[in-house]
DNA sequence: CACTACTGTTTCTCACTGCA
DNA sequence: TGCAGTGAGAAACAGTAGTG
């Protein structure tokens, strides 16, 4: 085994990589697309380089033993030598330009596909300078040969213009002593006997992302503190403390470059949140104007240019894709795709004005991209300087609300790209797609187009071309709707506290919570279903009254007393339905429940025998969210604020009852009341044995079918918008004074649209109870 | 590998002040 | 009058993000 030039490198960086890539090759992963292309971009490079020194000797393409060999004769002849080998010892290297200089000494170009030296060239260079001078021969200088990124194409390539070379001699110099104890520390480290353990740190990225690197860092959790937004030095520094999880980061810790989204991200992480500032989503959503363009450009930028006129690395935009949205919520799709490899610039600039037309915003993802590409647009093609301006004035960067943090869903993990945003607030996925990003898009695109392809081939990947740029537009629009629809949902409020994903409680959290606020689930003597049933019996009697006083004291317009009535006429028909459908004890009503009365659907929800019913709400309303931990924290924190809710939102409330009643009398409602009894037998039969299933049946058959289902619904949306009022209309000191209930307060506003809600929700219940 | 945007930090500039 | 210190604001810089 000989220690090459690339894994000294890889040593530099890390020793479990060198000593995988030494003892355990095979588990290494295969090459990224990007590194791939990377490296087949170096080589290209690499052998146009060597078309600056036209006498020299190629020993490319031969073997280990022979290029030894062919090195040795062709420094004989002092000529310049490409890919000259030299060996000592412990170690081989190879360099690319092996250039005689004055009698008897030799220059050592290096040739690197960048544009400028960086420091991690050095240590590569010193590397070769201590073999080659070990191996006897004299080093004078040492070059890094880089591309020329000001040089222009006109015609054939002039190779002495496309390159650029630096004298780093001093750099590496200053790194030579350093190599010798390094690579005798680096040969102890691929002779031991077991694979040196994982260190996550940001060499892991640096200079590249290792190829390596999702195994290793596989054993860090779900949200890490790699994953902090704008300071991953930071990350590095919690994991040398220990410190992985995000919601283990101390408070206080100071934050630095975007301290105010790095304190959300950690507060979403530390209460398994989702952020929302409705405020600011929809100061963004209202910037937008129709005809909404969504946008995407797909580019390739090779290092060597290809059409006149253009730089090194320049950006070709060979595709782009467009989704228009007019006011009618219609979306119209275009695109272009360059299908031959004549330059498609000017014909890509004239559809595109005339896609993009002169009115309405043009959404894009990360504007500086495709600002900069028009701009480059606009330098070639002078004539078009002004529509691409108007263009540029038009454009909105859909990236602004999730690089502020408006939205921020710990799923994101810290990253405001649409790679990460999307999936967190869509379905969308690019999984089992043909090309699946950027990166394949132009690979393929440069593939079938500069090199030799089939007819066959490139039709796939031009399919698959317009396929995954079309999805990246189209993601822009589901974006743009989600958005839209979380900061004007009805129940946001609720909402936008709860995490996304559900999370199983464990079963001690269940329990502790039982414990804590729910009825220990034994079966009710004949006694206690008795007292239960009179019990509810009062409480509906009891609940009329409550309403009938609403509307009394609303026409007197003594609003702090309707406003109470009207929560007290909730409570109690709510309280009803809690100890005839949920179980609740009158113990668990009297002590526990109090006037929360939201906690009878939390436990509702809770249960296996409810989920059915849970799913039907989900499928009128997405965004329900039925995480119970969350909502119990909802309930217990959030009372002043959803006592403040204002008219706007309460219609919706109301409206999304009436939306959700629609949409149960849509799903066939006796099947699926017959699954749902079904259940509910199962689930309240193990407890109640007496429970009079006929009856129930009976009245769901009969003409209950919608209306106890709905009386559900209804009620869990007036207990959360009624609750927060008990106290805050009878005592002084409150956030909301008995005084502030008039009109103008959503409350005060809403209650003769509630009233009749609740009326329903009596009817129903006593009906049923007959 | 290229590029640009953004933003917090650092550095610079400069007017101003107090004091010698 | 010169000089050091101050602080506000501008400019430059550095680091990180994003896109391909």
């Amino acid at each position: 085994m000989k220690l090459t030039k690339s894994l000294f490198m890889t040593g530099l960086k890390c020793d479990k990589l060198l000593w995988i890539n030494i003892n355990k090759k095979e588990i290494l992963p295969e090459q990224s697309l990007e590194s791939k292309h990377n490296t087949e971009q170096g080589t290209k490079v690499g052998i146009l380089a060597t078309k600056t020194f036209p006498d020299g000797i190629n020993l490319n393409g031969l073997g280990y033993r022979d290029n030894l060999i062919k090195t040795k004769e062709a420094i004989e002849q002092r000529k310049p030598i490409f890919e000259a080998g030299i060996e000592i010892e412990d170690c081989f290297a190879r360099v690319d330009i092996l250039n005689p200089a004055n009698e008897d000494e030799w220059d050592i170009i290096e040739v690197k596909s960048g544009t400028k030296v960086e420091p991690h060239h050095i240590p590569d260079v010193a590397f070769q300078k201590q073999i080659v001078t070990k191996a006897g021969l004299k080093i004078r200088d040492c070059y890094l040969m880089h591309i020329n990124n000001k040089y222009i194409k006109e015609g054939d390539i002039n190779y002495n213009d496309l390159f650029a070379i630096e004298n780093i001699n001093e750099k590496v110099n200053q790194f030579l002593p350093q190599v010798e104890g390094e690579i005798a520390r680096q040969l102890d480290v691929t002779k031991l006997g077991s694979m040196p353990k994982t260190v996550i740190c940001e060499d892991c990225n640096k200079p590249y992302t290792c190829d390596f690197k999702k195994d290793c860092w596989s054993i860090l959790p779900e949200e890490n503190v790699t994953q902090i937004y704008y300071n991953k030095k930071l990350g590095f520094e919690l994991l040398e403390q220990g410190i992985t999880q995000i919601k283990d980061i101390p408070d206080g810790t100071p934050l630095k470059y975007r301290p105010a989204q790095q304190a959300i991200q950690i507060k979403c992480a530390k209460e398994n949140i989702i952020h929302l500032d409705k405020e600011k989503v929809n100061e963004f959503l209202d910037t937008l104007e129709y005809p909404i363009c969504y946008f995407d450009f797909e580019t390739y930028a090779p290092a060597v240019p290809i059409y006149d006129g253009m730089n090194a690395y320049q950006r070709i935009p060979f595709q782009y894709s467009l989704h228009i949205e007019k006011d009618d919520d219609s979306v119209e799709h275009k695109s272009f795709l360059a299908k031959d490899s004549n330059d498609p610039r000017l014909d890509l600039l004239k559809q595109l004005v005339d896609d993009l037309g002169t009115d309405g915003s043009i959404v894009v993802y990360h504007k500086s991209f495709e600002i900069g590409v028009l701009n480059e647009l606009a330098k070639a093609y002078p004539e078009f300087e002004e529509q691409v301006q108007s263009i540029i004035e038009r454009i909105i960067d859909l990236e602004e609300p999730f690089a502020k943090f408006h939205y921020y869903n710990p799923r994101q993990n810290g990253s405001a790209s649409i790679k990460y945003v999307l999936p967190a607030l869509t379905d969308i996925s690019y999984e089992g797609m043909g090309i699946g990003n950027g990166i394949e898009a132009y690979v393929n695109f440069a593939r079938v187009t500069y090199n030799e392809a089939t007819q066959k081939e490139k039709e796939q990947v031009w399919e698959d071309l317009e396929k995954y740029c079309a999805q990246d537009t189209w993601a822009e629009v589901e974006i743009i709707r989600k958005l839209a629809k979380l900061s004007n949902s009805p129940i946001e409020l609720i909402n936008n506290i709860l995490p996304e994903k559900f999370q199983n409680p464990s079963v001690e959290q269940i329990e502790k919570f039982n414990s804590l606020i729910f009825f220990d689930f034994e079966k009710p003597t004949d006694e206690e279903i008795e007292e239960r049933n009179a019990y509810a019996t009062q409480f509906i009697k009891d609940s009329k009254r409550d309403l009938e006083d609403v509307k009394l004291q609303y026409d007197n317009k003594r609003f702090h007393s309707s406003s109470y009535y009207l929560q007290q006429a909730v409570e109690k028909i709510t309280k009803a339905y809690g100890v005839i459908f949920f179980n609740l004890s009158k113990k668990y009503v009297e002590n526990k429940m109090s006037h929360k009365t939201p906690k009878a659907f939390i436990k509702a929800v809770r249960e296996p025998y409810m989920q059915e019913l849970v799913a039907l709400f989900k499928t009128a309303e997405p965004n329900l969210k039925t995480d119970v931990t969350e909502l119990e924290r909802t309930i217990n924190e959030k009372e002043t604020e959803l006592a403040q809710t204002n008219r706007e939102v309460i219609e919706k409330f109301l409206q999304l009852i009436d939306t959700l009643t629609i949409k149960l009398e849509e799903q066939n409602i006796p099947g699926l009341v017959k699954g749902l009894l079904h259940q509910l037998k199962e689930g309240i039969g193990e407890y109640d044995e007496s429970f009079d299933w006929e009856k129930l049946t009976r009245v769901f058959d009969e003409k209950f079918k919608v209306e106890l289902l709905m009386s559900f619904i209804s009620l869990y949306l007036l207990s959360g918008i009624t609750y927060g009022h008990v106290s805050n209309t009878r005592y002084s000191g409150q956030d909301i004074q008995p005084e502030d209930y008039k009109e103008g307060l959503g409350i005060v506003d809403c209650t003769p649209q509630i009233i009749p809600h609740v009326q329903k929700a009596i009817d129903a219940l006593e009906c049923f109870m007959k």
